[in-house]
DNA sequence: CATAAAAACAGAATTGACTCAATTTTAGAA
DNA sequence: TTCTAAAATTGAGTCAATTCTGTTTTTATG
């Protein structure tokens, strides 16, 4: 029977994740001490270790909960996409953008988005990568929708596409955690202004 | 006279940015200590912090010297671009994909772009968000000769064009660095399949 | 229920980036 | 040449992430 210790083991993850995330809030990623965090999450920093491979797996964990969230908030737009290739793009990208700063802070975002890069191969390195795909696996279901119902033209390649539209907003939600000043809805105009020149080379 | 004094600090400048650069190329990033790079450098690790704020920072340096050269060597294809819209973007990006590793490996390109979104107001993060913004321009300004030729429609929006086809290839880049098997020419390939769908938007 | 192997834990020790107070070097005025 | 203030250098010390090693807890077996 398994029960005692995999239970432990649960509640030991998320006492672990509600202090990193609290003291994250708090203090910011670097300002939040990893024995601050064992202190309160009321283990050993040991433990802590045993559990994520480094700090930057620790911020990792929350990020996917944020990102499975919009994820899941996408779906419904792909299921019923706004009769508008342009608002039907514009409304996903909101989704996405809109929902970015509710867990996250910019400079969890910019922790989050350099360890990926840094530590491709650790365990969050490799989860951000499939959270990318599968945003932008999200953008081109989206654009196969909008083919299907004929909104957009068949001969389009849809995976290009995607990448292409995926890989600007990333780039551009890159740019904005980065300043500290930037405001979403000049951040999502600028995407639309973008998009606009796709939107006219793929509608019917 | 500012004679004996400048000279040594670009004398000290210079062993500096020559002894990181073996040491990154040989060890890695992370691997070059700065107790090591000093001792190559035959200054003391204090003397580094009086020129660079931290370890980022003499990456930065690198990377500089790397991107200014491509800056250059992409100012040909501006001046007299290939009679085809197509070709022309392929040309420019090949460039700045062929130069790429040059220097650099991939390991501190991962670090470098690492820390300019870790640290954006560090001296390197803004000298990279600014070279990120000068090759942007310098597609753009591709692009307005391009029009000017006559090979690109008048109506289309040049700078939010820039961009897209900028943001595009830098994720492209990014996710290149990210795995170590990648190979110049697919990314070179997935960068074109991709373009192909904005060529065609825009070719008069 | 006793017990040995396996798993998890604790926290002291290590490591390496970065700081800072003391010392040395330089520029240029007298 | 001598002297002094400013600039630069030095390296031992600090701080925090990560590792390591012994100890404790859990499980499963007889």
């Amino acid at each position: 029977m398994s029960g005692l210790r995999a239970r432990q083991k649960a509640d030991r993850h998320r006492r672990i994740i509600e202090a990193a995330a609290e003291l994250f809030r708090e203090a910011g990623y670097e300002g939040a001490k990893i024995e601050a965090i064992a202190a309160q999450a009321e283990v050993s920093v040991g433990t802590i270790y045993n559990y994520y491979e480094n700090k930057g797996d620790i911020l990792g964990a929350i990020v996917s909960l944020e990102v499975n969230e919009v994820l899941n908030a996408g779906q419904g737009v792909v299921a019923r996409p706004p009769a508008n290739v342009g608002d039907a793009l514009d409304t996903l990208i909101g989704i996405y953008i809109e929902h970015s700063l509710h867990y996250l802070s910019k400079e969890m975002w910019r922790q989050a988005m350099a360890i990926s890069t840094q530590l491709p191969d650790s365990p969050f390195g490799q989860a951000y990568t499939a959270l990318d795909r599968a945003l932008t696996e999200q953008i081109r279901a989206l654009i196969a929708r909008l083919q299907k119902i004929g909104l957009v033209r068949q001969d389009i390649d849809g995976a290009a596409l995607g990448e292409l539209i995926f890989n600007n907003m990333n780039m551009m939600f890159i740019e904005f955690v980065k300043r500290d000043e930037a405001k979403i809805p000049e951040l999502r105009a600028a995407i639309r202004r973008q998009n606009r020149i796709l939107v006219a080379a793929i509608v019917v």
